[in-house]
DNA sequence: CTAGAATCGGAATCGTGATTCCGTTTAGAG
DNA sequence: CTCTAAACGGAATCACGATTCCGATTCTAG
């Protein structure tokens, strides 16, 4: 990452402008969606979006960052809970409910276990890490299966968000969850 | 549907070779491969695609109609099994297995539940109703939780699917069926 | 076998959207 | 306040892919 000299304060704020506007017009229209659109959404010219992001493909990368981002400090935050179990249940619905609209976090999510991307691989990493040790909590705890490793809940982060398309609510959602527990005794 | 005359030999020959590779292309590369790939891949010009599908959007119609008449003939076919619960899983993850490397059935599934469509709307009508008669089967078998409705099940089968861009194993599904079944008394 | 209709192939056309360029407008150091 | 580098806006450029068109080819009725 090239670290030049801090960006002048316009710059960091048209910056912040233009991710913001484009995680909306993702959201809302695909990433098919045009730059132009997301130019005039944030409130800038294209050439703005462009001297900021060197491509459409680095746009989306860093939006996929920002967002692995926030998920693996979510998981570290959930960690801390003194009922592992229901930190670990709260956290996965957290992240369902965060996905956008559209299939924005599914393709994020892609990147954790898909191409090893030069500037998303550490993130992945990082959100692996800190999921791991939620779930390892939860395991202990009894709340979660011991059959189950990280592998297999990032899938079902992906397969729980893609569910929401066709329900919008959680019922779906419930039934992974309960997927996921160690039964009950009748 | 303008059912014409029938096709001449050849026509209806290119027509089946243009499907199956559509069928591959966009499973391979995604849905933004473009008529041109699908073209040399068919072994066919571009405009032979064009004739037999006015447009790209009709014919990845067409090819969601063909998997949606797929998924509700095997549904029938799960329906007169003498083990009604072992047919629902069967069918489950039969249809995840068979949604292709790509997301190709996920947007197929879309169409079940999102934008009433002219063309898949009687299809989609047609899956849900085969795919009710099995699930309601499975239940009164006891193998499937009683809270459980179509819209939920069709709900799952596109976030199983999705589990396989990331796990090419089956350890999601499993859990996924798992959420389904009636506990068992420990 | 033959004419005419149905098809075909693929070059040319069109539109859309990503990316580049450069004259104009600021932030901010001195 | 003044000057210069850093940023901006947005028109112009480029590339790519969908769709159109039409001369060449291939069925199949008779």
């Amino acid at each position: 990452m090239t670290t030049g000299r801090p960006l002048r304060a316009d710059a960091q704020r048209n910056r912040g402008r233009v991710l913001a506007a484009a995680e909306q017009v993702f959201a809302e229209r695909g990433t098919a969606a045009s730059i132009e659109e997301v130019a005039r959404t944030a409130g800038v010219g294209v050439g703005t979006v462009f001297r900021h992001f060197p491509s459409k493909e680095a746009l989306l990368q860093a939006l996929v960052v920002q967002r692995l981002t926030r998920i693996a400090a979510d998981a570290r935050d959930h960690a801390t809970s003194p009922d592992p179990g229901a930190a670990f249940f709260d956290f996965f619905t957290a992240v369902v409910h965060g996905s956008a609209t559209k299939l924005e976090l599914v393709d994020a999510l892609a990147e954790l276990g898909i191409e090893p991307n030069e500037a998303v691989a550490p993130v992945a990493a990082d959100v692996t890490e800190a999921l791991t040790a939620l779930l390892q909590q939860a395991q202990h705890a009894g709340a979660v299966r011991r059959d189950i490793d990280v592998r297999d809940v990032i899938a079902l982060l992906a397969g729980a968000s893609q569910t929401r398309r066709y329900a919008p609510d959680d019922r779906p959602l419930a039934v992974i969850l309960d997927g996921l527990r160690v039964p009950i005794a009748q």
